[in-house]
DNA sequence: ATCTTATCTTGACGCTGTCAAGTTAAATTG
DNA sequence: CAATTTAACTTGACAGCGTCAAGATAAGAT
């Protein structure tokens, strides 16, 4: 046989990542309630019933579509890190720069993210659970190493995470759509002059506990 | 005629109020997938066509129950500050707790609320729509009347509401739940303690602006 | 070359939102 | 009070949905 692509086993080729970016399309597209399994089946070209074989049911997409989005989320928080300067301020500044940037140019996966649908049932097929974990795990160790300069010795070791974590993620829910917010005129704040706010004391010695 | 109620005008007698009713049940129950116009016809005891004639859309039923949660919402959170002494501070913190206690009392009907479906479409009918807005408004002006003793004339004058509100409702949001929170392990901190570290200076002369 | 297994198709089922038409009861009017 | 209009609801139908069962096809294994 000549030489094949090494990961081509199929009919299709890669139908459950297909489906996924279908999926993330649609989402982005036409709202939430528009994702139907049919239609990502369409979009990638196969039959209604085939993406039973990948999915176990239409739940199941969706958390992988949550945990791609992790992968997105991870990657422009680490970005905007990467941008930033490396002191304790900068990072965590940067950090919420990202969350806030991946809340306004992705909102509507942003929002299909955060609990829309309760609890992951548990019968949710193997891979797609593994991938949500690993995925929503990266996604948050970030903002955890970036508030640890923060922590201290006497607090609550989640203190810190807590509070930041509580005010960048309300602010991009609430503040981060195209239509600015639900609530009354004027313009919104940035974040960077709501972030100061916080009292947050840098932790010269080493690590807080 | 004998005397008759002054409002059951026709065959149900108020068939609008207790599809509202019967959704909300539903979204508590069995989460927001299982809201369905059928079954909230058959708890009603009409016809599957029935809501067509109150609601224009499975949509519209939905910002309906939205606006409904808004009431109960305002509800809790005056409760709360009634209960609370009347400092600025007090008052604040009540607002918070209110806030908090109805995500965590309404879990199901608070993710429903923020913007789980993206903007309000254009086509609900106005007696929802004008609820909607009514309510959602006097909501907000609970929070908005207690972050106005902490205005201050040079501040932009959302700066103090946007932050109080981003603080809540994100905390509201990702630890306001029965499973607490989508991440790492350890005991949530209490809001009372997270708030405090918000350096918010109480405005003493009167109106900030 | 045969067998096995994973992948995808076809067809069917009940449930959904929504529309059109018909029915019933309340309100209005002469 | 009776006829008419109007609002509230029912019945029936349609396409689209998730999901299951059964069959077809192609890849890999023996």
């Amino acid at each position: 046989m000549p030489d094949k692509q090494p990961k081509k086993p199929h009919h299709h080729g890669n139908l459950r990542e297909a489906l996924i970016r279908a999926g993330l399309v649609l989402l982005e597209k036409d709202g939430p309630d528009a994702l139907t399994l049919r239609k990502c089946a369409a979009r990638a070209g196969v039959s209604h019933a085939a993406p039973a074989h990948h999915f176990n049911g239409l739940i199941s997409l969706k958390v992988a579509m949550i945990a791609r989005g992790h992968v997105l989320f991870a990657e422009m928080m680490r970005s905007a890190c990467d941008r930033a300067e490396a002191s304790p301020r900068g990072q965590l500044n940067a950090i919420c720069q990202g969350y806030i940037e991946f809340s306004r140019t992705h909102s509507a996966l942003f929002r299909f993210m955060f609990h829309p649908h309760g609890e992951v049932p548990a019968d949710i097929d193997a891979t797609t659970r593994s991938e949500l974990e690993q995925a929503s795990f990266a996604s948050y160790d970030l903002l955890h190493r970036a508030c640890m300069p923060f922590e201290h010795a006497g607090d609550n070791a989640l203190n810190t995470e807590a509070m930041v974590w509580s005010l960048v993620h309300g602010y991009a829910m609430l503040f981060g759509s195209p239509d600015s917010g639900q609530s009354p005129a004027g313009p919104i704040p940035q974040f960077a002059s709501i972030l100061p706010k916080l009292s947050l004391r840098p932790n010269v010695g080493g690590k807080g506990a």
